[in-house]
DNA sequence: CTTGCATTTCACAAAATCGCGAAATAGAGA
DNA sequence: TCTCTATTTCGCGATTTTGTGAAATGCAAG
């Protein structure tokens, strides 16, 4: 039996990951209220638009997104709504509040 | 008016960016069962002392999790049980489920 | 086929992260 | 006080990530 009786839970920390930079995050929050191209996100951001592709395409590569082409833009979509419910939890944690009652359903849509 | 509207949600961020690595994210579902001394989660992950005591102070310091010192160990202990919820939503998604009918309460304790 | 638009890929340097062993620290107990 | 035990901090090299501009891609319209 090796030391290590799990394995380790790589699929989902690369989700966390991915969330886990400032810009993916705002991303994800601006999809959380619908579509958006690649350019809407590059206003956002204020990033450039190389960044913004490679910060989408990690966002794709673990599911969190997907895209879409329609005429000649790209449209991409939140794929896991749950992460804006984890998301609220988190900012509720960070007011202070007592994380017992903030109840959310979560993972449900 | 600035080109970036909302500012990044750097704090929110950097509670993903400490649940995205695997090793942080093993302790933090093995804490999900209960506390554990730093020595059990050394054991746990297969990784040096020093190692898993910087894991721990990445995720205390976001406030994933808390310490306690009690006689001569120091005792971690979660203190966001809905991160443990959503990391079942993930699970679940990558399963394949839709993750429409995976209904759990999240951010309730 | 050619043009023009939206987006991605590439190459690169700066910065951050990871894991380790050695050394430092804190504190309980004799 | 002195020592042992549990844990953290430090310094290091190796690897990964980030943001950028330039170039490449894909494709719709003419």
């Amino acid at each position: 039996m090796p030391s290590v009786k799990n394995p380790l839970p790589r699929a989902e920390a690369a989700v966390f990951k991915a969330l886990g930079h400032p810009a993916r995050l705002h991303v994800v929050n601006e999809l959380a209220t619908g579509e958006r191209c690649v350019s809407d996100l590059v206003d956002l951001t204020g990033l450039g638009w190389s960044t913004v592709s490679r910060h989408l395409s990690v966002l794709k590569a673990v599911g969190v997104v997907a895209d879409e082409k329609r005429g000649l833009q790209i449209f991409y979509r939140l794929k896991l709504p749950c992460v804006a419910r984890f998301t609220a939890c988190l900012h509720a944690a960070a007011e202070g509040q007592d994380v017992r009652f903030t109840v959310n359903r979560c993972c449900a849509g």
